[in-house]
DNA sequence: ATACAAAAAGACAAAAGGGTCATTTAGTAT
DNA sequence: ATACTAAATGACCCTTTTGTCTTTTTGTAT
C-alpha cells in the first residue's frame, strides 16, 4: 500500500507521540530500534519531516523529537501526500491519465469506492489518534 | 496502487482480449501504441506473461497475442500476485510483520475492511470481465 | 523453399527507492 | 566555558523498477 519511507514515517511519528504522552522525547537511536527501521534512514526521514514542520526536535542533552502541544494534529493524508504524493488518493486503478465518472476505465466502478474509503481513512485519522490507540491493545 | 508493470500488464491483456473478441490478434507495436506504454517494456512484460501461460502468442505473418478460448478466465488477483506479489492483499498498513486481529496495529481496524474490498475486487474481476466493459462506455 | 513478420531473448542503462556513513553543527546541563 | 549529547548535513552506495536497444529465433503464408 504505502512505500517504505511512508511506513517508517508513520511508525516513527506515532511512536514519538506516544512517548511524548509519557513526557519523554525519544532520539533517533531509540526510535529506530523500537519501530524496527534502519537507524540512519530513520534519521534522514525525520530530518525531512522536521524541515517541513511536521515534528520538532531538540539538540543536546535531554533532547530528541517531540510535537509542539499547541500545534494541530497531523492528518495522515497531509503527511502521506508530502512523502509519496497523492497517486493513491486520486490515481486510476489502471494508471490512466484520463479516468473519471464521465470517462471511466473498465475498473473504475469497482475501484472508486475503495479509493473513497482510503481517502476517508487518511482524512479522519491523525498521528495523535493512532498514538492514543496504542494504549488500547494496539501494538507498534 | 499498482506498480507500472502491473498497470501495463492489465491494460495490455484487456486490450488483447477486446481485440480477440473482434477476431484480431494484435502485435506488440499495436498494443503498446493503443495502451500508451513503452514499446520494448511492453514486449518484455508480455513475454513473461506468455512464459507463465497467462496469454498465448503466435509468431510469423498474421501472428500476435491471443487468449486460448478453451482456457479459463484470468482472475486479476492471480495476475497481480504473479507480477508484484501479495503485499497489497495481505500486508499491514504500517508495514508491520506481525499485525492481525489478535495483535492489531493502531491502523488495523480502519485498514482491514479496505483490504477486504480490494481482495474482493481482484478475486471477482477478470481480464475478460474488464474487456467486456470496454464495449460498455468504458475506455482504455 | 523462401521471404517476411513477429515474438523471444538478453544485454544495457537511466531513474527512483531504500539505505549507509562520516563529519559538522547546535544546544543543554553542569 | 566546557563537555557532552543529539540532531543536521551531505556525500555516497546498493537494489529495484522502469525502460531501451540489438540480435536471434520461430512460424506462417505464399
Amino acid at each position: 500500500m504505502f512505500n517504505k519511507e511512508t511506513e517508517y514515517a508513520l511508525r516513527a511519528l506515532v511512536y514519538i507521540q506516544s512517548q511524548n504522552n509519557k513526557k519523554h522525547r525519544p532520539g533517533v537511536a531509540e526510535i529506530s530500534r523500537e519501530i524496527d527501521a534502519p537507524h540512519h534512514f530513520t534519521a534522514k526521514i525525520l530530518h525531512r519531516l522536521v524541515k517541513q514542520g511536521f515534528v520538532n526536535s531538540m539538540k543536546g542533552i535531554g533532547g530528541g523529537f517531540h510535537f509542539d502541544s499547541n500545534n494541530s494534529e497531523i492528518v495522515l493524508k497531509d503527511l502521506i501526500s508530502f512523502i509519496e504524493g497523492n497517486k493513491l488518493f486520486e490515481g486510476c486503478g489502471l494508471g490512466l491519465k484520463q479516468c473519471d465518472e464521465n470517462n471511466p476505465c473498465p475498473m473504475h466502478d469497482q475501484f472508486a469506492p475503495i479509493r473513497e474509503q482510503i481517502n476517508k481513512m487518511v482524512e479522519t485519522e491523525t498521528i495523535q489518534s493512532l498514538a492514543n490507540k496504542l494504549e488500547n491493545n494496539k501494538r507498534l
